[in-house]
RNA sequence: UUGGGUAUAGCGUAGCUGGUUAACGCGUCAGUUUGUGGCACUGAAGAUCAAGGGUUCGAAUCCCUUUACCCAACCCA
């Protein structure tokens, strides 16, 4: 048989085999943020497409060359979140959230659309756990946020990943860094990658990221943003570093560090792992302190950042790092004919109601093929209804690891019965 | 958008100096007597060998085209 289609380009099923290391990551990631005072947001999945020009910025390559855009059938202009933070900032505006008492801690679980040649680690659809924060002015916020990151890590026992940091200070000192940086370049002018000559006007910060060898060559002695920050930038970032210290949060200074997004002020900061490939960037995040006033509310800072869920999942496979073991199924009633395949059926649904994982044959299948599904699906403990059991009200509860029985009355409370047992038996 | 690679049952692979019914492992289902799984044995189902075209008496195998996927550049999570 032939299946219509494939999965488009760049999708990825997350299979019911694997996903309970979706579930470590995102109970993780959810309770350590709560630790820190955040709370869930949703979002929808589009927004207005002008929300992201003007929120992710219109020189970015993500608004230029990757969104998901479309017309609606009224003519609207829609587009695929190709990141979490824009439409955070818009309904927290929208919904007043804002306006009481500060600072707003948010966090979130989306997945994001980006047109992009796929290759590892790297879909068109994938999953980002984000958090926000706005009105939270001072430098400590910047290292309270990258110590969530290193605490969500830490808890999930991840070892190899590394953080950068940088400051890429407020729009006044970047504006006489821009000059220096533009000077320096137009000597090489004439050689440098396509590219990286389109970008020297208007946003000449990406020529430090630049890969071509070449324009990297040229990065190695370009003047370094860190040189122009001025004071308040400056005494900024040297207190996000104290603060990181007095966390015992190692970090190294990457005054190349630029993030490909423009509402980033002062602290930017990656966590990169070295083993998994070329796409190590797990985490990356930072100051947008413009971006609330750009998207239409008053003047509130913002930081925030994001984790590339499947990337992370890439690392902890790489590390061999411990998940919580998916749930399986705590009974299996077998039944030796169909009338006695319908009295487990009744049995199995008092044990739910428990909150047992218990299942019965819903497929007709004889009684040894049973017992051998039930092994076969891991059940910790498997029993036979047949006429004897449902006439004296008793089966035998069996042990599939150990093997050993135990006689159970099948009557009334039934299922407090049993749950009492398998409590004796933890 | 630009390179490189791959395409054979549900999954993983062999077969690729062209030659009769395309093989193996895992998985699925059934059986190895009577109401109990794991092991072993037996058997069954399941593949228009990515698609289209060409060379040939004959193509999974050689040639061309297309498509899909993977990897990388780029970009970013």
């Amino acid at each position: 048989m032939d299946i219509i289609t494939k999965a488009p380009r760049g999708t990825a099923d997350k299979l019911p085999s694997e996903i309970y290391k979706w579930h470590t990551v995102q109970s993780a990631a959810a309770s350590i943020a709560e630790t820190y005072g955040c709370r869930e947001i949703k979002t929808p999945t589009f927004e207005h497409t002008e929300l992201f020009q003007r929120g992710v910025g219109d020189t970015t390559d993500v608004v230029q060359k990757e969104m998901y855009t479309f017309n609606d059938k009224k003519g609207r202009s829609i587009t695929l979140r190709p990141e979490g933070t824009a439409g955070v900032v818009r309904a927290a505006l929208e919904n007043g959230l804002l306006n009481e008492a500060l600072p707003l801690k948010l966090y979130y679980f989306t997945n994001c659309f980006r047109y992009e040649a796929p290759q590892s680690g790297r879909l068109r659809e994938f999953n980002q756990f984000g958090v926000e924060v706005f009105g939270a002015d001072s430098p400590i916020a910047d290292a309270e946020l990258i110590c969530m990151v290193n605490d969500i890590f830490e808890f999930l026992q991840l070892k190899g990943i590394k953080l950068e940091i940088n400051s890429i200070g407020c729009p006044k000192c970047r504006a006489k860094y821009y000059d220096a940086l533009k000077e320096y370049y137009r000597q090489y002018e004439e050689q440098l990658c396509g590219t990286c000559k389109e970008r020297l006007e208007r946003n000449p910060m990406r020529l430090l990221d630049c890969k071509s060898e070449i324009c990297s060559s040229f990065a190695k002695n370009a003047p370094s943003i860190l040189d122009y920050l001025c004071e308040d930038c400056a005494d900024h970032f040297s207190t996000v570093k104290s603060t990181l210290d007095s966390m015992n949060i190692s970090y190294t200074v990457n005054p190349r560090i630029v993030r490909g997004l423009d509402y980033y002020t002062n602290t930017v900061f990656e966590f990169v792992a070295d083993n998994c490939g070329t796409q190590g960037t797990v985490c990356g995040g930072g100051r947008y302190n413009g971006l609330v006033e750009e998207i239409g509310g008053k003047s509130v800072s913002g930081l925030g950042f994001a984790m590339g869920i499947e990337r992370l999942l890439m690392v902890m496979d790489a590390e061999n790092c411990p998940y919580d073991p998916p749930k399986e199924c705590d009974l299996y009633i077998a039944g030796t004919d169909p009338n006695s395949s319908a009295y487990a059926a009744g049995l199995v649904r008092q044990l739910r109601k428990l909150g047992f994982r218990a299942e019965s044959d819903i497929v007709g299948r004889s009684l040894k093929a049973q017992i051998k599904y039930a092994d076969k699906i891991n059940a910790r403990f498997s029993m036979v209804i047949g006429e004897n059991e449902i006439n004296s009200k008793t089966a035998q509860l069996k042990n599939m690891k150990t093997g050993e029985k135990l006689n159970v009355s099948i009557g009334d409370n039934f299922a407090e019965k049993i749950n009492s047992i398998l409590m004796d038996i933890e």
